[in-house]
DNA sequence: TGTACATCAGTGAACGCGCGTTCACTGATGTAC
DNA sequence: TGTACATCAGTGAACGCGCGTTCACTGATGTAC
């Protein structure tokens, strides 16, 4: 998944570092990451409840202990995947939207197909991060902020196409709130199997993504967008 | 919860019928039944993982093996809990459409705030009703038809508000999913505590609830509603 | 009404399981001198 | 450059736990006669 760490800077170390490299070392080197990746493979294939502790350290082929040399918890952890999936999935919705800046109604469909596809690709990991696995998200402020960030993106790109001479005065933050519970519901819907049509291709996919962010733009459009 | 099940008749015994209210009694008298008022408890206090088959016996005063006579196991179990919070909501959002049935934009608010308060009121119920705990729905015909009467409220509502005269010809059902996925995921952005705003008071719920459900009832009346 | 009997709802012990977490430990690493 | 040492990442065994499910059983119930 990503490859290089953030927090820890790794010392410089000239001696042996081939040796760091090799199988069957006794330090890892990179753990940390080893079993976020983990987690996230886990996460792709298996129900939320599914992925344990002991089974990411398995994966990592690392002892049941070890990680606890980087997460306080099993919440720790899964606090960080959900932050990254957070980030992913804004990061998506951020290119969506740069590429089609220019015209409102196509703006919004990238950006709502971005968020759908994101759920339906990744089912589980949407789960992990919008679930009761991570109960508090203000203790983990990495989390809380990035999960806030998609809100405001949400916010910021319906408040920049609002047309103030329309219906003037009403909250973009209130009609991100629609928007958004249009297509966190859409997207919830898919991921538990609720909708019996075959949305199974990118195109099928994409038909009913644009089927349903048209009615929610124009729901928007007259209310001062 | 509810006082009589459907399912067994209970074959008139006159004799000792007084002793089968006693307590400490070896023949519960109404297992299946208690079971389910057990589980329905427990699912609206706890997270839905919290809920175990010996949990929901323990509650009920019987044994742990004791509720393999009434389900063939844990899914079993939870497939009826499902099935009961969709008629609950069902029957909930008919009472509501049907009180407004004159207007349709006041019809279309109740309905909403019948599905909003609903999962705002039984967090774990709904997350049981849509979540994975049930893995496979068509393994529970009495689940999956209930389930799936929600959703014909919803399109036979907009249906009957349809205006044959403008912008023709747009699918009912279509519309339905869009509103669906908007309630949906109003509903589900709340259980899951994603909106930081408070919404604890019915008022406060009720307001929320307008506001979404008048954008996407505005985007529903220029396709056709 | 009384009795023999089949039915079946509930028991309690046991199974094997995987889990999160802790602990004293060990072995590799980087650093100070 | 070489050595002593502190640091700390990973080990492996163990803890206590609650879970879903099975099994042979037992005790209450309703029914046929």
């Amino acid at each position: 998944m990503s490859d290089e760490t953030e927090e820890r800077p790794k010392p410089r170390r000239r001696v042996k570092r081939r040796k760091t490299r090799k199988e069957g070392r006794y330090h890892h080197g990179n753990l940390r990451r080893a079993l976020l990746d983990a987690a996230l493979m886990l996460v792709e294939r298996e129900v939320p409840k599914g992925v344990s502790l002991r089974s990411v350290a398995r994966l990592a082929g690392v002892s049941a202990a070890a990680p606890y040399r980087h997460f306080p918890d099993k919440e720790g952890l899964l606090a960080v995947v959900a932050e990254e999936g957070f980030r992913a999935m804004t990061s998506a919705m951020e290119s969506a939207v740069e590429a089609n800046k220019e015209i409102p109604l196509a703006s919004f469909r990238a950006i709502a197909f971005a968020y759908v596809k994101y759920a339906a690709m990744h089912p589980s990991h949407f789960r992990v991060m919008f679930g009761p696995e991570v109960a508090d998200r203000s203790l983990y402020p990495g989390l809380k902020e990035s999960s806030e960030r998609s809100l405001e993106l949400l916010t910021r790109m319906i408040r920049s196409c609002q047309r103030p001479d329309l219906i003037g005065g009403v909250d973009a933050k209130e009609l991100a709130i629609a928007a958004w519970a249009t297509l966190h519901g859409l997207a919830t819907l898919l991921v538990d199997s609720q909708l019996d049509q075959p949305h199974q291709t990118d195109a099928e996919l994409q038909a009913v993504t644009n089927r349903v962010a048209d009615v929610i733009y124009r729901g928007l459009s007259y209310s001062g967008l």
